[in-house]
DNA sequence: GACCAGGTCCTTG
DNA sequence: CAAGGACATGGT
């Protein structure tokens, strides 16, 4: 079966199963600051984190930079490889500050945007996309461990750049859509994959 | 105690 | 380009 096909397949049943989830809805602050601490990350740490940065003041882009390292070390100790996301939480808040901010960067082209965020160190490709989605409601579909997990149960392979193009060509152009598709995949990872693979791929749940 | 989590970067072959 | 290691805390 063509890949299109497949993956048309998936979110059909995805989403005759969660129906019109929200995923994340948080201001674009909240959602700069999250996107790089989910990263090898579970999400519950992560709301921690944000709470603990709220509560101190800082849990906005200006905040986290004027901050001192180790306040923000402290709060975000909670989710892992804590000096290195501190790190790169500055160097990502520092340099939008410096693009005017998120208002200055709301009138840059999804394109432009998304290469200003790839240049940050720390910033990959799906952190980068998570920003846009979630952040810029900028119709870039977000590619996750889940996500490849997920397709690759369905017979859908590929890198990162591919799958994203896959859910591109499959999903309208929205980042509401891509954000729920997104969300409904990442709900039924949880619900059915267990410790790093398939428990016994019930695809087959929501494929059909 | 072992293993894994909503990545990214750097180094090797 | 693919593979392997580093980064680190918290939950099962």
């Amino acid at each position: 079966m063509d890949p299109d096909e497949r993956v048309r397949a998936l979110l059909r049943g995805l989403a005759a199963r969660y129906g019109e989830i929200t995923w994340w809805d948080a201001c674009p602050d909240e959602v700069v600051i999250g996107a790089v601490l989910t990263q090898q990350t579970r999400w519950e740490n992560v709301e921690r984190a944000l709470a603990r940065l709220r509560e101190a003041g800082i849990g906005t882009v200006a905040g986290v930079d004027r901050a001192e390292t180790a306040t923000v070390e402290e709060a975000v100790r909670c989710t892992g490889f804590y000096r290195l996301k501190t790190a790169r939480l500055k160097g990502l808040c520092r340099r939008i500050l410096d693009m005017g901010g998120v208002e200055g960067l709301s009138r840059l082209p999804t394109p432009a945007l998304r290469e200003a965020l790839l240049a940050v160190r720390g910033v990959g490709e799906e952190t980068a996309d998570s920003i846009l989605c979630y952040g810029f409601g900028r119709p870039s579909f977000v590619v996750d461990a889940y996500t490849k997990r997920i397709c690759g149960c369905v017979g859908v392979t590929g890198s990162y750049t591919d799958l994203k193009a896959a859910f591109e060509r499959v999903l309208p152009e929205d980042a509401g859509e891509y954000g729920r598709a997104h969300g409904r995949v990442v709900e039924y990872a949880k619900e059915f994959c267990v410790s790093g693979r398939c428990d016994e791929c019930r695809m087959k749940t929501v494929c059909v």
